[in-house]
RNA sequence: GCAUCGGUAGCUCAAUUGGAUAGAGCUUCUGACUUCGGAUCAGAAGGUUGGGGGUUCGAGUCCCUCCCGAUGCACCA
């Protein structure tokens, strides 16, 4: 169709002439020339089940590793120090965890960077909180919600009262210049942090290569900001440094240039403020120049929400007329905002966010319930676990599967759900299959054994079920193309649709032989991409629920 | 004002980037065998894809224009 249109040729009769020099009778029955000028192949049955036997082989599972496996770096989840970690951190985490995992199955080096938020002006306000009015009992018993309103308090204070702010900009140079009081309480409120981000990253089962925070960048501004400087990239202006057009891009895609009244005007980039610190931009460009030069990726991934569009477009400007001879991919994949329900940023009804781990809580307390339920003679322990299991993979689940761009309301229900498209279907599908191997007392898998094995497909839900699975590839190249894990999130429901269809109309263990063990290893096959494909969307499978 | 993203069934969202009759879930209604797990399956109902114009074999998708919403636009990150 896309070659009619390049040639300008109808689309049918191009079909046709297609059609006449094609041969392609190994793979396929039949071509054939539909509506517009579509062409059906109707791949052989004979070629289906052999690739389906090399699968249960263990010689491949319908995906192919990258043949040209490259470096990527993935920078995603960012917490600030001294703060709880709440709803809005989970997208830009399990985003980034699962576009790692993916990328890594497909054979791609992959880096993971959780850039902390850890240096700062909060920490000035923080310093003098912590000084003046910190509960000592409160900073044990639950140091994130301390000094959160250590935070609090000494921001409503300095907002009354100007001698107040000017006390945390002292306590700020003071930090900056390396006093060594400041520096201690600075640490001690990394290391509280990092204990709560520990268990965080424990319950979702998201691990980082590095965590280089914002402060490990700090001995390299100045001379990152000096290099821009010397290289006429960047100049002073009304006291702080920033970055300016250089003229050599349209003015509509110029990230420095902004339309106003009908003109053209400057958007300049800040990297350094007045006061001779540097802030997000400057930090940002360090970071980028030290992950060059340490990692030499072909490609560094940024997931963070779409409201920084407007900065990583600057940051990868200026960073290409820093460094023109560099190759590397710069991507920002950046996802909408989580809403209330009065379609504002979200918060509680108290004001405040809604804390990541109160989430987590919530999703396995209403598992459980439902699991015991469903289930009520299983030992409670058991029922715990499924409940971990369920409730966590509904979570992510939920924020994966709607297109990342898009805003979404947030809401308990629609974020905990378990029926429909969720992750508990999935799950379920899965359990299902574990459950005929255990009542048939059959080994799940030949794959792997490099024993003999052989499909004969006949019935329709056989087949859609054996063409459904060869397309794993396909989905896989998309997500990492895209950077959209919600075209794995379909593909995996389509599957379970597709099995829980064959479920109700193919018997299994009660079949005849020859279609008890073609339909034993279409079972281990879907058992094996449902949990491939849930593991890199970073959720867990369970044999029982 | 300018820019980015969005507006699709009563609600929440898809639609393989310009392809075939726009698909799911939730909700409502109807049905499923002493059967491998009913967290399931089958069926019904629900649409002028925000409005209007254009491009072409073909448009939810691209272009123009208007309406509505979110976000960003100099020292916060």
């Amino acid at each position: 169709m896309s070659l009619a249109k390049e040639r300008k040729l109808n689309p049918r009769q191009l079909a046709t002439d297609v059609l006449a020099k094609l041969d392609v009778s190994e793979w396929c029955e039949k071509v054939e020339i539909a509506g517009a000028g579509f062409l059906n192949f109707h791949l052989k049955t004979s070629t289906l089940a052999k690739t389906l036997e090399s699968a249960a082989r263990g010689e491949h599972l319908f995906f192919e590793k990258a043949s040209q496996p490259r470096t990527v770096v993935v920078d995603f989840s960012s917490p600030n120090v001294a703060k709880p970690m709440h709803v809005g951190h989970i997208r830009s985490t399990i985003l980034g965890d699962s576009l790692a995992r993916t990328l890594r199955l497909l054979g791609h080096r992959v880096v993971t960077d959780n850039h902390i938020g850890d240096w700062g002006t909060q920490f000035g306000k923080l310093l003098v909180g912590w000084k003046t009015q910190l509960n000592a009992d409160a900073i044990l018993a639950d140091p994130i919600g301390e000094m959160e309103r250590l935070y609090k308090a000494v921001n409503a204070a300095s907002e009354a009262d100007p001698a107040v702010l000017e006390q945390a900009k002292q306590e700020l140079v003071k930090l900056q210049n390396g006093d060594e009081e400041n520096l201690g309480i600075w640490h001690e409120m990394i290391k509280l942090s990092e204990i709560q981000f520990k268990t965080i990253y424990d319950r979702l089962g998201v691990k980082f290569d590095y965590s280089l925070g914002e402060s490990f960048y700090n001995p390299m501004l100045k001379s990152v900001v000096q290099e821009l400087r010397d290289k006429g990239i960047a100049r002073e202006s009304e006291g702080a440094v920033a970055v300016f057009s250089d003229g050599t891009l349209p003015p509509k895609q110029d990230p420095f240039l902004k339309q106003e009244d009908g003109e053209w005007k400057p958007n300049p980039c800040l990297i350094q403020k007045s006061d001779g610190a540097a802030n997000y931009a400057g930090t940002d460009l360090a970071t980028l120049a030290y992950r060059l030069q340490t990692w030499h990726p072909a490609e560094i991934v940024y997931v963070t929400d779409g409201r920084q569009q407007l900065h990583f477009q600057q940051i990868f400007a200026t960073f290409r007329r820093w460094h023109p001879e560099a190759k590397v991919k710069l991507a920002h994949v950046w996802f909408g905002s989580i809403l209330g329900e009065d379609n504002k940023p979200f918060k509680t009804r108290s004001g405040e966010t809604v804390r990541l781990s109160n989430l987590l809580d919530e999703a396995e307390e209403r598992a459980y319930q439902v699991v015991s339920e469903k289930n009520p003679e299983a030992p409670e322990g058991q029922r715990r676990e499924i409940a971990r299991v369920v409730g966590l993979g509904a979570i992510k689940y939920a924020d994966l599967l709607p297109n990342r761009q898009s805003d979404y309301v947030f809401s308990w229900d629609k974020m905990l759900a378990l029926n429909g498209n969720t992750a508990p279907y999935l799950q379920y599908a899965y359990a299902r299959i574990s459950s005929i191997f255990r009542k048939g007392g059959v080994e799940s898998a030949p794959a792997g054994t490099g024993g003999r094995v052989s499909v004969t497909l006949t019935a329709p839900d056989e087949m859609t079920l054996s063409k459904h699975l060869l397309n794993f590839g396909l989905v896989l190249d998309a997500m990492v193309e895209e950077y959209r894990p919600n075209y794995l999130c379909n593909y995996l429901y389509e599957l379970a649709g597709h099995f829980a269809r064959f479920y109700e109309h193919c018997p299994v263990l009660k079949a005849e032989p020859t279609e008890r063990a073609t339909r034993l290893v279409l079972c281990t096959l879907t058992a094996l991409v449902l949990r491939q494909g849930l593991e890199i969307l970073g959720i867990e499978t369970l044999e029982q629920m």
